[in-house]
This record gives C-alpha cells, structure tokens and sequence, in this order.
DNA sequence: GTGGCGTCC
DNA sequence: CAGAGGGACGCCACT
C-alpha cells in the first residue's frame, strides 16, 4: 500500500514539474527573477510542493535555468541562433563532477538476485537492457539481463550464456524461470520508471520471453534524436557526446566480422563490464538529456516514446507474404530478363554486363557514338533513366536497356529478396522501423524496407500482391491525401489554396486552371500534369531548371510558369520567404509539432550548401509535419484498436499511408474507425481527409 | 567501402 | 561558374 501511494505521487510530481518547467521558464524570461519557482494555477498541496522542490535539486534545475538565461537571445544579437549554442559550445559534461568508476555487480545466485530486485522495488525508475544472440528480435535468445539503479553501478544477470568450446565449463547462472519470476513485478509495474536505449527492441525481447514491460519513461535513444536529429544516436556515440565516456565496443568482446561470436559465448567475466555498462551509461544519458531538453520533453514523452511502443507492436507483427506468388515472378522476370540481354548483346555485337552503369555508358557513347552523353561527378558516362529515355528514340540499345534495369531491379531487390526475409519462425516479414535517423522527423524501414514497395509501374504493383491478410482476415490501407500540400495551405495561409482544399477541389487541377488562367471545366490533361509537377515541384524548392526538364520544356516557359504560379498563390512565395528568414535567424526550421530540423549552411558563402540548405528549409517544416500527423494518428489508432478488441492491428506505415490487418468481421467497424482516428489528429486551416480502402492483399487494398 | 542507379512517399 | 528536387534504403559493379 505505501509503495503504491508513493509511486502514484511520484507520477504526479514528474507531471507538475513538466508544467512547472514550463511556467518558471516563462517567469524568468519576463522578470529575470532567480528561484525559487512562481507555481501560479498549479494546484497542489504544500507536501508536494516539498517535493516538488527536492525534485528539482535533483534535475538540476538551477543550473538549466541559469544556463537558459545566460544564453543570448535570438531577438538580442539577431544573427547567432540560441540553439547553435547550445549544441556545439555545450560544455555540460566537463561541468559535471566526475563519475567514479562504476561498480559492476554480477547477479549468479539467489541473494544477489534478491539485492537486485529490492534496488529495483525501491527505486523511481532504472535502466534495462537486454543482451541477445540476434539483432532481430523473433530469432533473438536472450542471454542476460542488465539494470542501473542509479550512476555509477551497474548489474547484469546472466540467464543463457555457454561454454564456448569442450574444455570450458559452463558459466554458473541463475535460470531464466527463476530470473522472470523474479523481475516480473518490478518490470510490470507502471509506478517504476523504466530507461532504455532503443527501448523498441527490448519491449519485443522481454515480451518473447512472456514480460509486458510498463512504466516505460524514456529512451535516451529518442531524446538524442530530438537533440539533433540526423545524428549517429548509437549508444557509443551518445556518451561520448554527451557523458565524454568510451564506451567498451561490442567488437572488443564479441570480436569482429566473420570471427564475431555470439554474445552467449562471451566469457561472464567479459560480458559483466560490458553489459553493466550498457544499463549504467543509458541510465546516465536519460538524466543527462531530460535536463538539457527540459523545454523538448513533451515531444519524446508525448509522441517519440509512445510511438516506440507501436512500433514495437507493428514490428512484432509483421506481415504475411505470398511467396510463391513471388517466386512465380520471379521467374517470368528472370525470361524476360534472359531474352532482352540476349536481343541487347546481338544489337551491341559484343557480350557486357548490362548491369554495369560504367560499361554501358562507353558502349552508348564511344562505341556507338551516340549524342547527349553527359558525365557524371566522377567523370563516368551518366546512364540514368531520364537520359536513356531521350536515346530511346534514336536507338534500340537504351530503350531495352532500360527495361531490363527496370525488371532487374525488381527481381533482385522484392521478388528474389523478400522470401529469404520471411521469418522462420513466424512466416512473416518483420521490418525493422528506424525512428532516430531521418532529419525530417520520418521513420524509415529496412531489414526489409517496406516503405518502397513498388506501386507505379504495372509490374512492379503486382509485387504487392505477395502481401496478404493472415486467413480469415483483410488488409486496410488508409492514406492521408495530400498531406503535404495542405500543410502548405495551413502554414501559408493561402486564401485560394485554403479555399480549394475546402471545396474538396482536385487540387492539381485547381492550380492548372489558376496558374493557365482558365475556369476548372477548360483543364486538359496536360495541363493538370504540368500544375501536378509544379504543385510537387513547390513543395521541394524546384528551380526553373528542374522543372523544366521535367516538363520537357524550355527553362524561360517554366520560369513564366512558376511566377504565374506564385502570383496566383501569393501567400505561399511569402510563406516561403519567411520560412527562410527565420531559418537564417535561428538556425533550423520547426515542424507543427516541435520537431527541429537544422540548416546549418543556411548562411554558408557557399552557393550550392546554401542553395541546398535553403531548399531543405522549405521542403522541412512540410515533410516533417505530416511525419509528426501520421505519428500522432499511429498512437492514438494503436490505443483505438487495442480497446476495440477486435483483434485489428497496424502493420505498416508508408509516411503518409497505414496498413492495418483486420479479422473479416469488423472490417466496415474499423475503416470507420481508422478514417476517424486519422482525420481528427488536429485541426488545420483546411480539412485533414484520409482515403481508406481495404482488399485481401495491399495491392487489391489499394484501389482507390 | 563508394558511387550509380532505382524504388517509394 | 556549376549545378540547379526534399527524405529514405538496397542492389550492383567496381576499387
């Protein structure tokens, strides 16, 4: 009973003093006044206000404010931006008394499990970790377990490691029953705080071996990112960074390439330090960067930390594939491969490696002589498609050639591929999602990735019919339309465009017939593909240069075409400019959610890294909104699904699309949901629509 | 390991 | 003058 009342407290206190954080933040910045902290419109009772105030001893909070009001202001010195500041003069960790070294404590027997699970009763919150045999989480084993209470201590259990040849006996150690029963209660309950680094995979880990992990508090993985994001987030680099620690590297125990051993084989006196380690320095870095972003927290607590979770739960899933399906195209892939090369070689009069940009680029334009040849960077004969769809016309060689890149790539990269990819243990494909390495705030996939399933080309869109619903059941795919551009809308404030968007205009067509100055009903085809180019175009920072040779027209013709469209759209050039103003006062641009992205060479003397940095300034706030929408949608969806019951579950997410698996019955029942969850994820200038549709496979779920 | 290319949004 | 579309990942050839 006491301990339940005093983590319920706990919880209340870490919730007041985000608030309170913000609030002296503002205090200070009006008055300038030093602590202790104003607490107005924050109800709560004098023993908590105590506590309140231990708290912020212990985070620190006198130093992060002063260091906040010691920091120039943007609007004081105008030119060098707050954040920059912080960033790259950060002296934090020299600051900081020095750690002593850590004490490692081995757990191998009864009592000391018992010390463990007592440390970790006692405590507000502490680091896990989990030591594996495998980077994907379905073939992973677990090993051993590793917990940090506080900074410098550090404990790990061994539960599977192995004799590593004949004559070394095995390691003594604790069952992996005895362990679970053990930490069961403290990791499941939501009272105590629990710390991860890349918390995503131990989530998945913990659960295969039957733990739900809760209280889940941060991940130093996810506040790293939201620091800077776009930089290296591995746990190494973040204590050098950030603790000025280095770390003791996976290679030194496990060794390296082919010789590399997995870690059940690593001696326990080897796997102690390194282990202990890992909890220790995740548990330090949390305390760290909670207190340098006090002011970004809500972010991870809200969004990034929640979202891991999902996608925890999405990866776990996985998805269903068809494999003879694939298998079959394959090989008509591989035919039709066979006979083109064979056609290409006979053209040519020598056998070469069609696959090879370099060789073909010297048969194009030295042996046949051909016009056109541009050189690439490196000086190599450039052999991208949009050039060998111009020789097309004049030969043979290019327009087969670029069939067969066409099929190649699909066989070698989705029909060949994916089945190897398919668990064994599962039947599935379980994609692994990065949530820490896009500048924009976007996951990407990988392991496989499949956020780049071919959809556009008639061949390539038959791949997506090797992905199915598990029986009995159906795939739904939901899309956000036009995302983007409405954003642009939002942000703009655009009169027209807001008002295009609200009438439910085919928006492409709309800008055809605003920026050719005729009414909807005169929009020929070609021009709702030029205004659909330009729409794009405008999101990305076009030139006149790139548009004109997208649309195959001269470079004067699409720079009329851009001022027309600007002239129509006033607000949106102007939206621009500001947008890059205020990327040249602070340093980075920032997404309707807070996300920051950095564009650093925004004021660089160099034409091409500004050039860049400024597009990216444009394209940023864009393409890491709709990131921050589909991320908001995916957390409360998940929350929706689950409380549903009826056993529906995401399995993807494609930047702007979701797939979710649905038992037959409640399919009607959850399209209206996931329309709803989607839609209502915040309230713009212009309606937020999502198109869902659903089918046996993505490809038939994807009608619309 | 790097560069070229191609797939997606 | 050169380079002139944002963000990813994966395959292949080549060094």
């Amino acid at each position: 009973m006491p301990q339940t009342s005093n983590k319920m407290r706990r919880e209340n206190l870490i919730q007041f003093a985000d608030q309170a954080r913000l609030s002296y933040k503002l205090v200070a910045l009006e008055e300038h006044t030093p602590l202790p902290v104003s607490l107005e419109g924050l109800t709560i009772g004098e023993p908590n206000r105590e506590k309140l105030c231990e708290l912020f001893e212990l985070l620190e909070f006198r130093r992060l404010t002063a260091e906040f009001l010691d920091t120039p202001s943007t609007a004081a010195n105008g030119q060098l931006t707050t954040s920059q500041t912080d960033i790259h003069e950060s002296t934090d960790s020299t600051e900081q008394p020095p750690i002593p070294p850590r004490q490692d404590i081995l757990v191998d027997n009864a009592e000391s499990l018992k010390l463990l699970v007592k440390a970790l009763t006692e405590s507000s919150a502490f680091a896990v970790d989990t030591e594996t045999t495998s980077l994907h989480p379905h073939q992973a084993k677990l090993v051993g377990l590793s917990f940090a209470v506080k900074a410098g201590e550090g404990w790990y259990i061994p539960v599977s490691h192995r004799a590593r040849d004949l004559l070394s006996e095995t390691p003594r150690q604790l069952s992996l029953d005895e362990v679970l029963n053990a930490l069961k209660p403290a990791l499941e309950d939501p009272g105590i705080g629990k710390y991860g680094q890349n918390i995503k995979y131990d989530l998945q880990i913990l659960r295969s071996v039957g733990i739900h992990l809760k209280g889940i508090e941060a991940d130093s993985m996810l506040l790293a990112y939201i620091d800077e994001p776009g930089q290296p987030v591995n746990m190494d680099a973040l204590a050098e960074k950030y603790l000025n620690h280095h770390c003791i590297t996976y290679e030194s125990v496990a060794g390296k390439g082919a010789k590399q051993i997995t870690f059940d084989l690593v001696p326990v006196d080897q796997a102690l330090p390194y282990a202990a380690e890992d909890a220790e320095i995740t548990f330090r870095l949390v305390q760290h960067l909670q207190m340098k972003l006090a002011n970004q927290i809500r972010r991870h607590n809200n969004i990034e930390l929640p979202l891991a979770c999902v996608l925890a739960d999405m990866e776990w899933a996985g998805t269903q594939i068809h494999v003879s399906w694939l298998q079959g195209l394959s090989s008509v892939f591989g035919k039709k491969i066979e006979s083109l090369e064979k056609h290409i070689h006979q053209l040519a009069g020598e056998a070469f490696n069609i696959n090879s940009p370099k060789q073909l680029g010297v048969l194009l334009f030295e042996t046949l002589g051909l016009e056109g040849g541009k050189r690439t960077k490196s000086g190599q004969w450039a052999t991208a498609q949009d050039i060998l769809e111009k020789l097309a016309d004049e030969h043979e060689i290019p327009r087969l050639i670029l069939q067969v890149r066409s099929l190649s790539k699909l066989k070698s990269t989705y029909t060949d591929s994916l089945p190897r990819l398919i668990n064994s243990h599962t039947g599935r494909v379980h994609t692994s999602y990065n949530q820490a390495v896009t500048t924009t705030g976007r996951l990407s996939s990988s392991d496989p990735n499949l956020q780049n399933i071919p959809i556009r080309s008639e061949e390539g869109r038959e791949i997506r019919k090797a992905f199915i619903a598990a029986p009995e059941h159906t795939l739904i795919a939901a899309d956000y339309s036009q995302i983007e551009l409405r954003l642009m809308a939002h942000f703009s404030q655009d009169k027209d465009l807001i008002q295009a968007f609200a009438n439910g205009a085919d928006i492409h067509a709309a800008a055809a017939a605003a920026v050719n100055q005729v009414p909807l009903e005169q929009v020929t085809g070609s021009m709702r593909r030029h205004a659909k180019i330009i729409n794009f175009g405008i999101l990305y920072g076009m030139s006149a240069f790139g548009l004109s040779k997208q649309l195959g027209i001269s470079r004067s013709e699409a720079k009329v075409f851009i001022e027309t469209y600007f002239a129509r759209y006033p607000a949106v050039r102007q939206f621009m400019d500001k947008t890059l103003d205020l990327a040249r006062e602070q340093g980075y641009v920032e997404t309707l959610l807070g996300h920051r992205v950095y564009v650093h060479d925004i004021n660089s003397s160099n034409g091409m890294s500004k050039a860049y940095a400024e597009r990216t300034a444009i394209n940023a706030p864009l393409q890491g909104s709709a990131a921050d929408i589909i991320k908001v949608a995916m957390i409360n969806l998940h929350q929706k699904l689950q409380s549903s019951g009826s056993g529906a579950r995401m399995l993807l997410q494609v930047h702007d699309e979701l797939i979710v698996e649905c038992p037959n019955q409640y399919v009607d029942e959850i399209i209206t949901c996931i329309k709803e969850t989607m839609e209502s994820v915040i309230s713009l200038r212009v309606p937020l629509i999502a198109d869902v549709d659903c089918g046996i496979n993505w490809f038939e779920a994807h009608k619309l």
